[in-house]
DNA sequence: CCGGGCCCCTGGATGC
DNA sequence: TGCATCCAGGGGCCCG
């Protein structure tokens, strides 16, 4: 389930392989219209960046056809993988057992290629900025959480302004970007705060800014959550998993209290939580 | 504009 | 053992 620290992990590892590099042929399988977009316009682009944006990977492209550049917009969804591998490799074809749903050959012979079992990703290329044509969440994302624009301030009054639990408001994308159902329960958990809170006022506000920036760096830096499919571009696992405290924890003793974790569903997702150390 | 609810999609787990 | 059912999840979309 890639959210922000494993796709940023999947920007650090990716760019190198393709930064520079030109597309020279795309291949996609029959995926359902609405989640694969103009792909095939990327033939001819050079690979001038690989951003990121919440859960979104932006490769801007110099020089497609024709002759103006665009930008190659991904979301990995739940399931999907990007791996860089040789031209030959059987493990990249198009409509073979690995789910290959798109293959973007590069003038080095070698080629990127989206595998995604549950077909969640999506994939298309747009004018360059053009984030509204790309996807409605993308352009309406909300600040990215490691950076200067999230500040305490902003997630006080975005809580404020709304009566929603607060871990529908952290799942919101327009509130803060990249925060998916793991980190939400993970921040929630270091902040003492209840899934289910409706009214948050400045302190709390304050120590669920931290956590969530705290659970996010530390996530980074371990290359992100493996819980089932995710992987990185070499295909190893991200290494956070061990240091959970409540995602996937339900029934186990809280590391804090020592009291049982609970799960139930808040805002149609899975939630773990402690109910005796996170408040209301 | 906002929030709630349902849908998409399929591998793996669970139940009978 | 084999089949059916359920569950996971982010974003799109519809509705009130």
């Amino acid at each position: 389930m890639p959210e922000l620290p494993e796709v940023e992990s999947v920007r650090r590892q990716l760019a190198p392989h393709v930064r520079g590099r030109t597309v020279v042929a795309v291949a996609r399988d029959p995926y359902p219209a609405r989640r694969l977009g103009d792909v095939e316009r990327a033939v001819g682009g050079t690979v001038t960046d690989v951003a990121r944006r919440g859960k979104f990977l932006l490769l801007p492209l110099a020089g497609t056809a024709p002759a103006h550049p665009s930008e190659l917009v991904l979301h990995l969804g739940m399931s999907g993988i990007l791996r860089v591998l040789d031209g030959d490799d059987p493990a990249g074809r198009v409509g073979g057992g690995g789910h290959v749903r798109v293959r973007l050959t590069l003038d080095d012979g070698r080629v990127l290629v989206l595998r995604d079992a549950r077909r969640f990703g999506r994939v298309t290329v747009v004018d360059p900025g053009d984030h509204g044509a790309a996807s409605p969440a993308l352009a309406a994302l909300g600040p990215e959480p490691l950076g200067p624009a999230f500040t305490v301030d902003h997630l006080a009054r975005g809580l404020a302004r709304s009566s929603a639990p607060v871990k529908a408001r952290l799942l919101d994308q327009r509130l803060v970007a990249g925060v998916g159902n793991i980190y939400a329960d993970e921040s929630l958990w270091r902040a003492g705060i209840h899934p289910d809170a409706r009214r948050v006022g400045r302190v709390r506000a304050a120590r669920l800014h931290t956590a969530v920036r705290d659970v996010l760096a530390a996530a980074v830096e371990r290359e992100g959550t493996t819980f089932r499919d995710y992987q990185l571009v070499n295909g190893q696992s991200g290494r956070y998993l061990t240091e959970l405290d409540a995602y996937g924890r339900g029934g186990l003793p809280c590391r804090r209290c020592d009291g049982p974790l609970r799960t139930t569903t808040v805002a149609q997702r899975g939630t773990t939580f402690c109910p005796r150390c996170q408040r209301r």
